[in-house]
RNA sequence: GGACAGAUGGCAGAGCGGUUGAAUGCACCGGUCUUGAAAACCGGCAUGGGUGCGAGCCCAUCCAGGGUUCGAAUCCCUGUCUGUCCGCCA
């Protein structure tokens, strides 16, 4: 349920999550100017994300809306003339007894027109809020992932076409004895892993890896935030209301983050930083979690789909001219990760029907896992625009400018550290004694360790 | 968890029922002065929305929500956050 407490088009909405009676702050995703002036081209945009033509119910509303707030102003504007003639006779010790008869029998019109204002504030901003972002031109027409445009390789794939079919991760991981998923399902359920030994120390290697680098080879600012945020957060970045399904939430009514985007993405919003200090770049090593409601039976086995997981992830935020060219910069970060692991992989674009709800543009990074003789996503690189801005109400000015802007908004994993030792594992397999060899890079942060055998 | 105290423009900080959208200072912008700069002086400077070709006019906003009132930044209730003290605890 969603209610819109004030008037203007700036709709500031109470969003209540029943039970916890928490509320969502935030504007509409869309410059209801824009849809105004060219409503065709919004209903184009919407349906490349297959949806039938929004424009005429939201036109419909907005009118209705502003009518009724023409209306109630006209009132509102009697009424503080009238009120300001009580204090004047007031002051000179007149009787203002009439005028205040009349400012009184002003109420009743004033509260229904109100209530009506608020009534249609709620349609509008519960119809907009579940909209997704508009794709940039772009972004390639396609279905599903099968109509991804790959446009980069990098690497030679060991045993494509399954030749001599490497093992999984899990099996590798199983024979090593530092990769249970029995004991895990005994504490938590199905969907968790417990790694121990130097397996687990690898998926701390890695994640220390992907940190340094980030921010010392790439200029990303360290964070360590907060895991548990508030609805207004996961309704910035669009996790609500639309995928509260996804989500895990707190009986006090928070949100275990499903990303790290969320928190860092949030660190502007309700800001309006100086243009100076843009692009602001942020990278953290954060737990995920994830309900993976949808994917019931896929990728059932190994620790490729988690309730929770591991990932190094980064946000940016820039001025609105410098956000493609801030994407480019992010997907390059991501690829050194694993360029620098020595693993192969492909960068794809994603089509029109497999964008994500808040992304004008995504790339993602997959990398090739010989276990599964496939390439698998293992990092999301996306721009949001001004999407995740106008829900956060987050924005920037430049020094001497009068008015300010909605900042851009990116995110990246950089990369998805789970998923990543599997690929270091089936990588780095050695098919003669069942060991994982500990690629160079990640020597240091294993104490000097060559490989990963049983014992 | 208990007891107080707060929350006002980019920041600091007055106001505590009636032309207060809000004093003042800082910051910022324009100008005067100066060889240039600083200082000094003069002027400007909140946000969102509606309406108009436009100068403008109108509405809303002083943490959020609700209430009292002819009228609320000011009074009352609830929530959130911050500070201080006490208790508890990794």
């Amino acid at each position: 349920m969603l209610h819109s407490v004030r008037n203007d088009d700036f709709i500031y909405v109470t969003f209540h999550v029943t039970k916890f009676g928490q509320f969502i702050r935030g504007s509409t995703m869309f410059d209801i100017k824009a849809i105004r002036d060219n409503p065709a081209e919004f209903d184009a945009a919407m349906k490349r994300r297959k949806l039938e033509a929004q424009s005429p119910k939201i036109l419909e509303l907005d009118e209705e809306r502003r009518s009724v707030q023409t209306e109630l102003q006209v009132i509102q504007a009697e009424r503080n003339e009238k009120s300001k003639e009580i204090g004047t006779i007031k002051k000179s010790g007149g009787d203002a007894q009439g005028a205040m008869d009349a400012v009184s029998a002003l109420k009743d019109k004033m509260a229904t027109l109100e209530e009506k204002d608020k009534e249609i504030g709620e349609q509008l901003k519960t119809l907009l809020s579940s909209l997704p972002n508009i794709m940039k031109d772009d972004v390639p027409d396609g279905a599903d992932e099968e109509d991804n445009v790959e446009i980069k390789k990098w690497g030679e794939p060991k045993n494509p076409n399954g030749a001599n079919k490497a093992p999984e991760h899990y099996e590798i991981g199983e024979a090593l004895g530092m990769m249970d998923f029995e004991t895990a399902a005994k504490l938590s359920g199905s969907r968790f892993v417990l790694l121990s030994g130097p397996l687990a120390r690898l998926e701390r290697a890695l994640a220390q890896f992907m940190l340094d680098t980030q921010t010392e080879k790439n200029g990303y600012i360290e964070c360590s935030p907060p895991l548990l945020v508030n609805t207004d957060v996961m309704y910035g970045t669009g996790q609500l209301p639309k995928f509260q399904d996804d989500q895990f939430e707190t009986t006090d009514g928070r949100w275990l983050v499903p990303t790290a985007e969320v928190v860092l993405t949030n660190i502007v919003r309700e800001e309006v930083v100086e243009a100076e200090t843009l692009p602001c770049r942020y990278t953290a090593f954060t737990p995920c979690f994830r309900k993976e409601a949808g994917s019931a039976g896929k990728d059932t086995r190994g620790m490729l789909r988690q309730h929770q997981f591991y990932k190094v992830e980064m946000v940016a935020v820039t001025k609105p001219e410098d956000s493609d060219a801030e994407h480019e910069r992010m997907l390059k970060c991501a690829e050194g990760i694993l360029e620098a692991l020595e693993i192969p992989y492909r960068t794809v674009v994603l089509c029109s029907g497999d964008t994500g709800f808040g992304a004008r543009k995504t790339y993602d990074i997959e990398a090739w896992m010989p276990g599964q003789n496939a390439y698998r996503e293992i990092s999301s690189c996306s721009t949001c625009g001004d999407f995740q801005a106008r829900r956060m109400n987050a924005r920037f000015k430049a020094k001497g400018d009068k008015n300010t802007q909605f900042v851009h908004t990116l995110n990246g994993s950089g990369l998805a550290v789970g998923r990543c030792l599997i690929a270091v594992m089936e990588n780095y397999y050695d098919p003669t004694d069942g060991g994982v060899f500990v690629p160079e890079v990640l020597k240091p942060y294993m104490g000097g360790l060559e490989k990963i055998v049983k014992g």
